[in-house]
DNA sequence: TCTCTTTTTGGTATCGATACCACTCTTGAT
DNA sequence: ATCAAGAGTGGTATCGATACCAAAAAGAGA
């Protein structure tokens, strides 16, 4: 930065200036650090101002996983989002192990980011204390938690899962059942089974869940797959199935194709997150859709203006129940 | 850092050799500042620490997008790798949009990472340049490049397409078509078909492609679906589809079963990718398997023992051609 | 016991930017 | 012509860690 100031024949605070507040410095003297930057290839150090100002223009994100394709959207509009406006993210993922979180934390918290995001809503008290002490916006993104730590984004998996449960009991369906959500380390799931389950009994209609806390089961593709051998043939009065998810929701369909059962005539099938699958011409799977990438831009301006977030407190993005065949 | 000194009366100097070499300090004093760190809630601040070491314990990523599960695999293996060997991941995406790269990577350098991964592998001069001037490890993934910068760690995209060309032919297929691969600023799909046409070519059989290159279709599942009304009735005789990925064979897979056309005694399918859809129980497509997250852990490695992989210079993964019931 | 090596420890300068304050130079109003 | 307000500019201290060097302590061999 001397050399650029030298060569420009200035201050080094002036060429400072002209990177974070040019409109500060007059156009002949900005003229002039911009060719010097350019001549010497000049490349900021950010570390350096991160130091001096306290303000490191990075994000942190602890996900709990980036291999699922609507978690993947949010993260693209989130680093999109952040980049146009000169910030850079910094990308931890837990996978689902709610231990690993703290320490993930505190390794972000060693970088100063000027703000954090996080999927999971449940947190342990070191990483509550440890998210108190420091003083920048936290945002929690997909769950809505019932006591946000800041600031929250996302929808309502509970009134979600009420929703799809409502459509399905008025398609005249009475034998519901809701297949997965036992994931641990997921409450998402777990949500939208608590909504399937609160639909049901507002129209006195027994829940039947499927497979068990205790039942060992492959999740996705594989166990929608499996239904029909462990959950229909037990309870064959069963003849809708609402799938915590699209990818569960396509093993049913697969193999009930095979099987020739007819859909949805003989069992209805709902889905859940608007997988780019569940939308294809193939399936015209019923299911409720989440914006994704608007949950990460959403996000991303919570995080840039904490202020207007917080006046907020609670972003609901909303989601989309799009009736299709398979119901 | 003072603070802590203070309390475990020691310099602070001691301090931070007891968080970064921590078999360089007495064990009386360690404890003491263990403690003192706990007592305090001390996190130490790594912008402070980069400055003065000139090592960030940052690792730079420029991916085209994190919107792909073999793609997210791959992150997540590099991202947990680099974790446990106490660095972090700052991600940026281009979205397949070649002039982002040399604005995503300036940006990038301001941080001062200790390393960075790409994607791509054809980079503007500009890219070329910044790259050339710092000094750190450069590691270019998933397409091996016939000139690498510096280390590349993948597998050859054009070998995988004649593999798989040469499987079909195997089967005796004598009119195979290549679906796909036609996507702006995405090489990799195009060395694939390159594969195929070469295959074809040892094989002395024509290549059919579809769609060309000036029709704008859409990607991925409904591309697949568009097959038989753009392609397949246009020309008959064809009885084998190469599908540039597994989406797009699903898509095809799908349409088939629609129609009622028999597969694989009417028409063969293959796909690419290791898509979790192709290796689950509905489809049981043909396909090449790449090893995903294991491109990710390699990377990972490369980058924190530069030296090492630098005497290979080309990683090579590999991928694996799996037969199943579409071919 | 003494010397010599090795290990452990601390003081001080330094990394490269920005904050803060002080100063100069305009500009426009009186 | 004088003054006030505001824009533009630069000097210097500073952020919080680590590098480098020197000194002290501990151990080893005579």
């Amino acid at each position: 930065m001397k050399d650029v100031a030298d060569l420009a024949s200035v201050g080094t605070i002036t060429v400072s200036r002209v990177l974070r507040t040019p409109e500060k410095v007059s156009e002949a003297k900005r003229n002039r650090v911009q060719k010097a930057i350019e001549q010497l290839g000049y490349v900021p150090d950010n570390t350096a101002g991160a130091l001096s100002s306290n303000k490191s223009r990075v994000f942190g994100a602890i996900v709990s996983t980036v291999n699922d394709s609507v978690f993947a959207q949010t993260l693209d509009g989130l680093s999109s989002t952040l980049r146009a406006a000169g910030y850079e993210l910094l990308l931890t993922s837990t996978n689902y192990d709610p231990t690993v979180e703290e320490d993930a934390l505190r390794a972000l918290l060693a970088r100063r980011p000027d703000g954090i995001v996080l999927t999971s809503t449940s947190h342990s008290s070191g990483v509550k204390n440890l998210l108190k002490s420091v003083n920048i916006p936290i945002v929690e993104i997909w769950q809505l938690p019932s006591q946000p730590l800041d600031i929250a984004v996302g929808f309502s998996n509970f009134q979600a899962g009420y929703d799809m449960a409502h459509h399905l009991i008025g398609k005249g369906k009475k034998n519901i059942a809701f297949i997965g959500g036992n994931e641990p380390g997921n409450d998402r799931g777990r949500r939208r089974r608590d909504g399937y389950i609160a639909a049901l009994a507002d129209a006195k209609l027994p829940p039947i869940i499927w497979p068990s806390e205790d039942q060992d089961l492959p999740s996705g593709i594989e166990l929608g797959a499996a239904v029909f051998e462990g959950c229909l043939k037990v309870n064959p009065a069963i003849n809708a199935v609402m799938c915590v998810s699209d990818q569960v929701a396509v093993g049913v369909l697969c193999e009930a194709r095979r099987r020739g059962v007819e859909v949805p005539a003989g069992l209805s099938v709902s889905g859940f997150g608007g997988f780019e699958l569940a939308m294809s011409s193939g399936f015209d799977l019923t299911t409720i859709e989440i914006p994704g990438r608007e949950i990460g831009v959403a996000s991303a301006k919570a995080l840039l203006d904490p202020e207007a977030a917080r006046a907020k407190k609670v972003i609901d993005v909303g989601y989309t129940l799009i009736e299709r065949g398979t119901t």
